[in-house]
DNA sequence: ACATCCCGCCATGCC
DNA sequence: GGCATGGCGGGATGT
C-alpha cells in the first residue's frame, strides 16, 4: 500500500531503508520544536522536486542513516562515499543518461527561451540587463560536465542561479498538506555550495514565506502557496510604514522621507537594535519587497532602495553602509529575480541609467482584505492547520518578533523567532502546521501523500492558486487521505471519478472525468494555475516583452531617476498585455500555466480554456512498476490544458493519463508518434510526442509533485526508467527558461530517446549540473558531501580538527 | 571604470 | 567551546 500512494516525500525516503517515519507529527512538533534537531526523519526526507528517481542506490541514502545524525545538521560529514543528496538520485539518473544529450538539451533549453523571446525585439535599451540576467540564470549548468568544471564562470555560481536550482527542487505549489522538509545541509550539498549561500537564499525565501524555518538546519517548503498572502501583507505594512511616501520622495530627493522609514523601526525600535536580525537579510528582503508593492511604478532603483533601507540618519557611515546595503540588495534581488518577482531594468536618468528592479509579481490583491487573499491562496488550499498565513495572525505573531515590523505584524514574515538563535527551532503555532503533522502520519504508512481531486466547481480553489478549472481538477495531494487505500479521492462529485484503492505498485490508475469547462473564465483558468514554472516563465516572457515595450516607451519616458515614471507606462502596458496576471485580482500571479501551456503548445492558448473536452484522465497502474509506466497523458483535456511547461516543469495539477506503453496504442495521441485518433474523449495530444510509443515511460505533463515522487519511489528496475523519471520530477525551475519561442510541445522523453528535443524537459534540473554549482561539486554529487563546505569559520576550525563524523 | 556580487572571515547567540 | 547563522565587505569578475 504504502508504495502505492503517492508520496510527497522525497525519494530518499523511499530509498532510504528507513523511510518510515516513526515520528508522529504531533510528537515531533512538540519535541522537535524545542530541539531543532529533532526532526530527524523528516528532514531526511526532504522531497525534492527533482526527485531523484529512486535509484536503486540504497546506498545513496543519506549518510548512513543514522537517524540521529541525520536530523542533526550534518555537520561533520562523515565522509560517506555518497552522502545522500536530495538530488542524488536524479543526478545519478542523469548521469546515466547520455551526457551529451543532456548537455545539448540543457543548453538548448536554457538559452533558447530567452533568446528567442527577446531577440527580435528591438528593445535593447533598458532591458538589456534583464536579458542578461535571465541568461545568466538559465545559462548555467550544462557545462559542468565538460569543461565547466574547470571554470565555472562567476555567473554560474551566482546566487540567482543557485536560487533557481534551489527552487527547482521543490514544487511551487506543494500539496497542501504535505510538508516538504528541507535540510539546508542537504540542499547545500546537493547544490554543491556552501551553506552560507543557502542561508542567503533561504532567508529571502523565508521572508516571503516560501519556506519556513522549523529548526536548525530544517526548513519547510511552502512554495508559493502563501506568497500572495504574504505579499499582500507586506504591501499593507509597507503602506503603514509610509514606504510609499518615501519611495516617492526618494526618487526625487531622498530627503525627508527617507529618514523615517522603517529604519527607525529597524534600528531602534524594538529591535533592540542590536539584533543582527534586524539587519537580517530576511527583513531587508521584506522591506525591499514592500517598496515595490507600495510603489506606484513598482520599480525601485537600487539606489533608492538602499537609501531608504539604510537609516539615512547616519551620514557618517552612510557611504559604507550604502555600499553594503546595495550589496545585500543585489543578493535579495537575485533571489527575487529567480522567483520571477522582479526583473532588472534600468531607469534612465540624465546622467545615465540607474540599475533598478521592476516588480513582476502581483500588486493588487483581490481581497484587499488581507484575509481574503490569503484565504484564496493559502487558506483554501491549505487545511486549516496548514493555512499558514492566511491569517495574518500567524504572521503577525511572527512578525511581531521583529521590531522592524512592529508596525504591522504581518504574517508574511515569518519571523523566525528572533530569539531563536539559529539553532532554535522556531515553531510557530501555526506556522509549521503542516509539516509535521500530516506528514508523519503519512509517513507512517510510508509517507505517502495521496492525491486528491478536486472539482473545479468547488469553490475553493484548489490550492494555492487561483482557481483554474484545470487546477481544480487536478489532483492534489492530500495529507490525510481518508483512506490509506485510496490514492485519489475526489472531493467533489462532479469530476473526480475514481480513486484507486491502493495498489501495490506505484501504478495508479485514476479516472477522472474532465469537467467541461470550468465555470471559470478563461482567465480564471489561466490564472488558476498557480503559477508554476510555466506560468512564471510565461509571465516572464510577457514581461520581457512588455518590458521591452515599456522600455521603449520608457526610454523616452524615463527621466532621471524616476523610476516611477517609467513605471506607469510599463504598468499600463502590462495590464493590457497580460492584465490578468498582475492585475487581475484573482490571479495576481500571472497567467496560469495552462495558458502558458497553451501558448507553448501553440494551441490556442487563448482558447486554452475552452475546450475542455470531457476528458477523463486515466491513470494506468503499472503493475510492472515504473517501467511499465510509459505515459502519462491527459486524456480528455485539450492539449493545451496540459500544461507542460515548456520548461518541462511539472505542473502539479494536471490530470493525466498514465498509460502503459502497451496501452498506448489504445489511446489516441495526436502527438508525435502517435496517431491522432482523436476520438473525442481522448484528446489528442497536440504536443508532439517524440516517440510515443517508446516503451519506456514517459510522462507527459508534469506529474503532480506527489505523483512524481511516487513514481520515483517505486523502484525502478530498469535503468532506463530512471532518467526519465528524473525528468519527470524535474522541477520546474522558475522560469528561467521560458519556453522558447515555439511552443514546445510537451516533450516527452522516451527513455531511450531521451533525446531531445524537448528542451523543456531538459530543464536544467535534468542535468545534474543543474543542481550543482559549477565548480563546487566535483563531478559527482556526492563529492561535496563529505565535508560540506564549512563556512569559513568552520573551516578554520576544521583546520584544527578535521571534521569528524 | 563601473556594476555585480562571490567568497569566506568573523561576529552573534544558543547550547 | 562548539556550532548554526548570517553580517559584512574585500576584491574578483563581468561589461
Amino acid at each position: 500500500m504504502p508504495q502505492m500512494e503517492v508520496e510527497c516525500l522525497a525519494l530518499k525516503d523511499l530509498t532510504s531503508p528507513r523511510k518510515s517515519f516513526p515520528v508522529d507529527p504531533e510528537e515531533d512538533g512538540g519535541q522537535s520544536e524545542q530541539k531543532e534537531n529533532i526532526y530527524t526523519d523528516w528532514r531526511r526526507s526532504t522531497p525534492l522536486k527533482s526527485a531523484e528517481s529512486a535509484v536503486p542506490t540504497s546506498a545513496m541514502n543519506r549518510k548512513g542513516a543514522t537517524p540521529d545524525l541525520a536530523h542533526i545538521t550534518p555537520i561533520k560529514p562523515t565522509s560517506l562515499p555518497e552522502p545522500w543528496t536530495p538530488t542524488a538520485n536524479l543526478k545519478m539518473l542523469i548521469s546515466a543518461a547520455s551526457p551529451d544529450i543532456r548537455d545539448r538539451e540543457m543548453k538548448k533549453v536554457l538559452f533558447r527561451p530567452i533568446e528567442n523571446e527577446k531577440p527580435p525585439s528591438p528593445v535593447t535599451v533598458v532591458e538589456d540587463t534583464e536579458i542578461e540576467d535571465s541568461c545568466q540564470f538559465e545559462a548555467v549548468e550544462e557545462e559542468d560536465d565538460a569543461d565547466a568544471d574547470k571554470k565555472p564562470s562567476r555567473k554560474q555560481k551566482s546566487l540567482g542561479l543557485l536560487c533557481q536550482k534551489f527552487l527547482a527542487l521543490y514544487p511551487d505549489y506543494p500539496p497542501p498538506h504535505s510538508s516538504i522538509w528541507i535540510s539546508l545541509d542537504e540542499v547545500a550539498t546537493s547544490l554543491g555550495v556552501e551553506r552560507r549561500r543557502i542561508y542567503d537564499i533561504v532567508n529571502v525565501l523565508e521572508s516571503l514565506m516560501i519556506v519556513g524555518r522549523i529548526a536548525k538546519n530544517s526548513y519547510t517548503w511552502y512554495g508559493r502557496q502563501r506568497l500572495e498572502a504574504t505579499l499582500e501583507d507586506l504591501q499593507r505594512r509597507g503602506r503603514q510604514q509610509g514606504y510609499h511616501l518615501q519611495m516617492e520622495v526618494a526618487t526625487e530627493a531622498r530627503e525627508a522621507g527617507a529618514g523615517r522609514e522603517d529604519d527607525g523601526a529597524e534600528g531602534d525600535a524594538g529591535n533592540a537594535g542590536g539584533n543582527r536580525k534586524d539587519k537580517s537579510l530576511r527583513i531587508m528582503s521584506q522591506k525591499f519587497v514592500m517598496l515595490f508593492l507600495v510603489s506606484k511604478t513598482q520599480t525601485v532603483t537600487l539606489d533608492a532602495a538602499a537609501k531608504i533601507l539604510i537609516e539615512e540618519s547616519q551620514d557618517s557611515s552612510s557611504h559604507s553602509k550604502y555600499k553594503t546595503k546595495v550589496r545585500r540588495l543585489y543578493d535579495i534581488a537575485n533571489v527575487l529575480t529567480s522567483l520571477d518577482l522582479i526583473k532588472k531594468v534600468h531607469v534612465r536618468e540624465e546622467r545615465g541609467r540607474k540599475p533598478a528592479f521592476k516588480w513582476l509579481g502581483p500588486v493588487e490583491f483581490k481581497n484587499s482584505g488581507n484575509a481574503g487573499n490569503t484565504v484564496n491562496m493559502a487558506a483554501v488550499t491549505l487545511p486549516e492547520a496548514t493555512r499558514p498565513m492566511a491569517g495574518q495572525d500567524l504572521g503577525k505573531a511572527k512578525m511581531a518578533r521583529h521590531a522592524s515590523f512592529n508596525i504591522t505584524p504581518t504574517s508574511v514574515a515569518i519571523q523566525r523567532q528572533v530569539s531563536s538563535a539559529p539553532s532554535s527551532p522556531r515553531r510557530e503555532p501555526t506556522g509549521l502546521p503542516y509539516q509535521p503533522v500530516d506528514y508523519s502520519k503519512k509517513t507512517a504508512s510510508s509517507n505517502v501523500c495521496r492525491l486528491q481531486f478536486r472539482n473545479s466547481t468547488d469553490s475553493n480553489r484548489p490550492t494555492c492558486s487561483s482557481s483554474s478549472p484545470l487546477r481544480q481538477s487536478h489532483p492534489t495531494l492530500l495529507a490525510n487521505p481518508p483512506h490509506p487505500d485510496y490514492l485519489f479521492t475526489h472531493s467533489s462529485p462532479p469530476h473526480c471519478l475514481a480513486y484507486l484503492p491502493s495498489l501495490s505498485q506505484p501504478s495508479v490508475v485514476m479516472l477522472y472525468r474532465a469537467q467541461e469547462k470550468p465555470d471559470q473564465t478563461p482567465e480564471g483558468q489561466r490564472s488558476s494555475r498557480p503559477e508554476s514554472d510555466e506560468g512564471r516563465k510565461r509571465r516572464r516572457e510577457e514581461r520581457d516583452e512588455e518590458g521591452t515595450a515599456v522600455k521603449k516607451k520608457g526610454t523616452s519616458v524615463l527621466e532621471d531617476g524616476d523610476e516611477m515614471r517609467a513605471e506607469p507606462l510599463g504598468k499600463a502596458s502590462e495590464c493590457s498585455q497580460r492584465g490578468n496576471a498582475r492585475t487581475s485580482p484573482s490571479h495576481p500571479e500571472g497567467p496560469s500555466r495552462a495558458q502558458a501551456l497553451d501558448e507553448s503548445l501553440g494551441g490556442d492558448s487563448s482558447s486554452g480554456s475552452e475546450p475542455v473536452q470531457p476528458s477523463h484522465y486515466l491513470y494506468v497502474p503499472n503493475n510492472a512498476g515504473l517501467n511499465g509506466l510509459n505515459f502519462l497523458l491527459s486524456a480528455g483535456q485539450p492539449p493545451a490544458s496540459l500544461a507542460l511547461p515548456p520548461s518541462g516543469v511539472p505542473t502539479l495539477a494536471l490530470p493525466y493519463v498514465l498509460v502503459p506503453s502497451a496501452a498506448l496504442p489504445h489511446y489516441p495521441l495526436v502527438a508525435g508518434g502517435l496517431q491522432p485518433q482523436g476520438s473525442d474523449g481522448h484528446s489528442n495530444l497536440s504536443f508532439s510526442l517524440p516517440a510515443v510509443v517508446s516503451p519506456a515511460h514517459f510522462m507527459m505533463g508534469a506529474a503532480p509533485y506527489s505523483m512524481a515522487a511516487e513514481i520515483s519511489r517505486s523502484p525502478l528496475p530498469s535503468p532506463t526508467a530512471t532518467p526519465e523519471q528524473s525528468r519527470l520530477y524535474v522541477p520546474a525551475t522558475n522560469a528561467p527558461h521560458s519556453p522558447s519561442g515555439p511552443r514546445q510541445t510537451v516533450s516527452i522523453n522516451t527513455p531511450e530517446l531521451l533525446t531531445p528535443h524537448t528542451p523543456k524537459e531538459t530543464t536544467p534540473s535534468a542535468s545534474k549540473a543543474f543542481f550543482q554549482t559549477p565548480g563546487t561539486l566535483g563531478g559527482v554529487v556526492s563529492s561535496v558531501p563529505a565535508a560540506r563546505k564549512r563556512g569559513s569559520a568552520q573551516r578554520r576550525l576544521d583546520v584544527g580538527h578535521p571534521p569528524t563524523g
